[in-house]
DNA sequence: TTGTACGCGTTATCAC
DNA sequence: GTGATAACGCGTACAA
C-alpha cells in the first residue's frame, strides 16, 4: 500500500506538504505543487479516506435539513407518523460521529451551509438544478429523480412488494390485488413494479386501483372494487395508512381479515402492531436512512471525486395477523 | 461523542478489555463482560468503524471472486468486452486500501474465505442459499435477485436509458424505438424500464424488438422493424454492441446512422469510440463498481449489524457521432 | 513556504 | 484475565 509517507519521500517534502497539495489549502509553491502531483501520479497514491476521515474529525461541518413546508405539516398532522422524528435522530447521531451539525431549513430558501440533505418528495428538477448552483454537496433523502444523477437514500420499494407478493402466492393465494397511491411519486412506482412483477412471473394477473390519499376515497374504491371483481383473497397495499383503511372497510361489510381477506401493508408504522388486527407489513428502516444519509453526506464533502450512486435499504417482512 | 475511552472509565477497565468485549476475542472474564456490557449501554456507545478500521489494517481478510464458467469464456471470447479485468483491477486496487486479499474461484463451488464477492447474472436464488449458509458475508456484483434482500453493486439502467430516450425526445424526435436483450436480465429490465417511462410521460408510444444475443438474429429483428413501422428517427439499445449491431444492419440498408436514423448504446466498451460511426452512449463505470464493491465487502467485514442495500451507479451520457 | 510532532478512536502486542 | 502502549494513515497547529 502506499502511503503519504512513500510520496513525501519521492518528492523530497514533508507529509504535511503533500495533504496540503492534494486538499489544496494552505500556501504551497507552484514548483512543489508539480513535484508532489508527480510523485502521487508515479506512485499511483490514492488518499485513504478512512485515516482522513478520522484525522479530520476536529473539523466541523454544518449540514443543512431541508424540507417543504407540505412536508412539516405532514409529520404536525401525523400523515406521515413519525418519520421525520426517526430519521432526524438517527441522523444526528450517526453525524456526530462525523463531526457534523445538523440545521433545520426550508427545501426551497437554503442558508449557507457545507452540505445539505434534501428530505422527502418534493424536490423537483428546478429545486436541484438551484443546489448545483450552490455548488455544494447534496443528497435525496427518501426520493429519486429520474435523469438526474443526483446522490439519494431510498427504500426498495420493488423489493419489499416483490417479497410480499411472492409470500401470498407461496401460501396459495391466487387473486391479489394491489390498492396504491399515485404512481407519480417514486415510492408508490416502486412497489407497484414489485407487485406486478412477481405477480407476471407467477402467471397471474395483476389487478390494481388507485386511492386517493388526500380525498380518502376508499369506500368508493372497496365498493368498485367488490362489484367488479368479487372478493380477493389477499390485498398488498402500498402504505400501512391505505391498508388500515381497507381492513376499516370489509370489516363494515363484514368481510373477515385474515380469514376472508388477507392484507398486507408497507412501512411498518409504529400503530402497525396494535392495530386490530395487528398489521402485516413490510418494515422500512428510517433510522438505517438516517445514518446512511449521514454517512453518504460525509462522504461526499470529505471524499475526493465521489461517484453520484443511489443507495436503496431493502425491507423487512414483518408476519403479524393481518395475512395468512 | 462517546468513545471506547469512556466506556473504560466508566466500567472502570482499560480500553482493550472494552475491545475485546465488542469484539468477542481473547479471554475476558464474565463478571468483566456484564460490566462492560453495561457501561456501553449506558453512554449508548457506538463503535467508531472509521477507527476501527483504520487499526485493523494489518489485519488480512480473504476474499473470493466467484464467477461462472459462463462468464469466464464471455470475457474470453470478448462478449462482455473488458468488464472483469477493470472490475478486478478496481476491485484489487481498493481492496489493498482495507488489506484484502483476492482470490478467484468457481462461483459454484467456493473454497474458505473470509467473505465472497459473487460477479455477474448466473448468481440463482440457490446459490445464494448456498453462499447463505456458509455464514460469510458476500455481495452480488452486477446482479440483482428481488426478493432476497442481498446486497448488491449494480449499474443504474432505468436512470440512463430514461436520460438517453428523454435526450432524443428534446432534440425532437418522437419515433423512437428500443432493443432489448432479454428481460428476465435485470440489466435489460432497467434499460427497458427507463426507456418506457420516458417515452410514456413525453405521451410517446413505446415500440420495442426483442434480440437474441447468442442466435445473433439482428437481420431478423431490423428486417421485421422495417417491414411492420417504417424506418424509426431513433434506436435505444440495450447495450453497445447491440448498438453496433444495429449500425451494421442499416448500413447494409443504406440507412444513414446519425442523418436518418440516431442510434445510442449503454456500457461505452472499448471499441465504442472508434466505431464507424462513433458510437453515443451510456458510460458504466466498471472500475467505480470494483472499488464499491472493495469498500462495500469491507463493510460487511468489520461493521456491526449492517444493513443490507442495493447500490446502484449513475451512468455518464457521452455523445458522439452515431446520434443527433 | 515548509517541516515537526501530535492527535483522531480503535485494535493488537506484549507484559504482568 | 487484564492493562499499558504502539501502531494504523492522515490533517493541522505550531515552530522554523
Amino acid at each position: 500500500m502506499v502511503t503519504i509517507e512513500d510520496v513525501a519521500k519521492k518528492a523530497g517534502v514533508s507529509t504535511a506538504t503533500v495533504s496540503r497539495v492534494i486538499n489544496n489549502v494552505g500556501n504551497v509553491s507552484e514548483k512543489t505543487k508539480m513535484k508532489v502531483w508527480k510523485a502521487i501520479n508515479e506512485l499511483n497514491y490514492k488518499p485513504k479516506i478512512l485515516a482522513s476521515a478520522l484525522a479530520r474529525h476536529r473539523e466541523r461541518f454544518l449540514v443543512g435539513i431541508c424540507e417543504s413546508e407540505r412536508l412539516k405539516n405532514m409529520e404536525k398532522e401525523k400523515i406521515v407518523p413519525e418519520f421525520y422524528t426517526v430519521i432526524l435522530t438517527a441522523l444526528e447521531q450517526i453525524g456526530e460521529e462525523y463531526g457534523l451539525k445538523f440545521c433545520k431549513m426550508n427545501l426551497f430558501s437554503p442558508t449557507e451551509c457545507d452540505a445539505y440533505i434534501l428530505v422527502g418528495g418534493d424536490t423537483t428538477k428546478e429545486v436541484v438544478e438551484m443546489y448545483r448552483e450552490l455548488g455544494k454537496p447534496f443528497l435525496l433523502l427518501d426520493h429519486y429523480i429520474p435523469g438526474e444523477k443526483v446522490d439519494c437514500i431510498v427504500t426498495n420499494g420493488f423489493d419489499g412488494a416483490y417479497y410480499a407478493t411472492s409470500y401470498l402466492i407461496k401460501k396459495g393465494l391466487r387473486k391479489i390485488f394491489h390498492i396504491h397511491g399515485p404512481l407519480n411519486s417514486y415510492g408508490f412506482k416502486g412497489r407497484y413494479d414489485g407487485y406486478t412483477s412477481a405477480m407476471k412471473e407467477a402467471g397471474l394477473l395483476p389487478k390494481y386501483y388507485e386511492y386517493d390519499d388526500v380525498k380518502n376515497n376508499m369506500d368508493d374504491v372497496i365498493e368498485f372494487m367488490l362489484r367488479k371483481n368479487d372478493i380477493p383473497e389477499a390485498i398488498f397495499a402500498s402504505n400501512d395508512i391505505t391498508a388500515m383503511r381497507i381492513i376499516k372497510e370489509l370489516k363494515k361489510r363484514n368481510i373477515k381479515v385474515p380469514d376472508e381477506v388477507s392484507i398486507i401493508g408497507f412501512d411498518d408504522i409504529i400503530s402497525a402492531k396494535d392495530f386490530e388486527p395487528s398489521l402485516t407489513t413490510l418494515k422500512v428502516f428510517k433510522d438505517e436512512m438516517g445514518s446512511l444519509a449521514a454517512t453518504r453526506i460525509y462522504e461526499l464533502l470529505v471524499g475526493h471525486n465521489v461517484h453520484p450512486v443511489m443507495v436503496s435499504l431493502f425491507t423487512k417482512f414483518i408476519k403479524r395477523k393481518s395475512s395468512i
